[in-house]
DNA sequence: CGACATGCGTAGACAGTCGACATATCAGAT
DNA sequence: ATCTGATATGTCGACTGTCTACGCATGTCG
């Protein structure tokens, strides 16, 4: 699948895959390529910037740790990153409400 | 709602509402509005661009006419528009269903 | 005359994605 | 020893498709 229509929601897929449990940022890419079946491999070229965006607005929060001499940042949801990701779901329900009622055919109602 | 989150759906869109009856740039602007009930505004600064894509693509056919002293360029699909009609909302309803995977919590399935 | 809807189009700004690269550690194979 | 690949973070320039804001033109209504 291309991923650069996942533009402007690949943040919420981050926040979600870190809902479950903290990860570091690699560990974020495999938890979006596991749950995608494969279909999903994201990039660190756009993971990393969107972890730095998450953490700047105050949604993760991230700290240093090393494992097996390899440094790793892992991050965390805050209270805030909670509530964002609870709006992300919404938009995303509307957002795909909205293009497939436009868009027609099958699968209209997201 | 952030038409941004569009990046990449836009030009299916376009191909939905050529769908029924060919249609000029603004008319398809209108279209879209109404078929969202107002929720998707798009630009001519979007629009315009991505219908000379889609021509320059084989998708549709414009043409000049003059309406009321207004010249307008109505566009209608081709048959290859149709085929990448269908092949748009197919990637759409995977596209969901992979995000929305991902995504969890409501709204998984689209 | 002015404001607004209709109608096409362009220009520059902007943001987020991309691929490629740089750096580093560790495990396992050669 | 050396190489390859997985792990791990990060940066860089290129690209693409949005955006806002224009310019131009016509017709209608006040």
């Amino acid at each position: 699948m291309d991923a650069e229509a996942l533009r402007g929601h690949l943040e919420s897929l981050v926040l979600a895959v870190l809902e479950d449990e903290p990860r570091h940022g690699y560990a974020v890419i495999e938890a979006v390529r596991e749950r995608s079946a494969g279909a999903l491999a994201l990039n660190t070229g756009s993971v990393y910037p969107a972890l730095r965006r998450l953490e700047r607005d105050g949604f993760v929060r991230g700290s240093w740790s090393l494992v097996d001499g390899r440094r790793r940042r892992t991050y965390r949801l805050t209270g805030a990153g909670e509530a964002e990701l609870a709006e992300s779901r919404q938009r995303w329900r509307r957002f795909t409400s909205v293009v497939g009622g436009v868009l027609g055919g099958q699968g209209a109602t997201g």
